[in-house]
DNA sequence: TTGGATATACGAAACTCTTCGTATATTTAC
DNA sequence: GTAAATATACGAAGAGTTTCGTATATCCAA
């Protein structure tokens, strides 16, 4: 199983397609554009590059293309956050934690979310 | 205060002197070769880069120059973390938390740390 | 039916990153 | 003192990324 990699921008399109579901090269340009300012065919040849690394697949039983995320969400986010942990913490997850949760203050109803997970986590060991 | 951006090979630079503190290209050619196959040059190439892009700092008052990054491990860490909260898990922490938690397996001490700062955060609110 | 809008494909320029070779200076060792 | 070892600097090739312009096909509307 090959894990991904995709650029920065290349991810920006995924996290389109995951969150608007299939699209078409010009509704991901639109989301794109009230962003950024770039063109038509800059976001097109993104797509199609993404196409032949397989990042997306397409319909192409119309002359428009409707395009789709090849990777679900959460399999991705899993592949790049085991590799940035990798990367950056030395694999240890719980560094990660820490200055994530450090940097970055949680509502009292999100840090109750963590505990939850923390408890769970110990049961099921 | 601009934030640092580095390539895969500068952040594996930076690790190593993290790690050993201040080195020569030597020290960092030999801790890098000790993993991949890359020549001497490379590594100096890198190092002459991330110098004029202010990640290291450096002692030229010998011939071999003595390389220092130029950004402590912590707050090069909560700038990354950051970034990749922001670009990955639209800006919440916690997401990237279970995710993170959910994928690794902790042991019992690594979770009792990371309830202790749950703890430490309700409290300081 | 013809012209404008909309699509894809392709090519290429400008940048960055990775990688080394080579030129040159300095130190060291015989 | 000269040759080998060790440094830095520089240039450049090759790959990948970002960005469009242009060519071409197709659909729709007057």
């Amino acid at each position: 199983m090959k894990t991904i990699k995709p650029t920065e921008s290349e991810l920006e399109i995924l996290k389109i397609l995951w969150e608007r579901g299939d699209c078409t090269v010009r509704q991901v340009h639109e989301q794109f554009a009230s962003d950024k300012d770039v063109g038509y065919t800059t976001i097109l040849k993104f797509m199609q590059i993404m196409h032949t690394k397989g990042l997306v697949a397409r319909d192409e039983s119309n002359k428009t293309h409707v395009y789709r995320a090849a990777v679900s969400r959460d399999v991705a986010e899993q592949q790049l956050v085991n590799k940035f942990i990798k990367d950056l913490f030395d694999g240890s997850a719980t560094r990660l934690v820490m200055q994530a949760l450090g940097n970055h203050r949680a509502s009292n109803s999100e840090l109750a979310k963590i505990r939850q997970l923390l408890n769970d986590l110990e049961n099921k060991k």
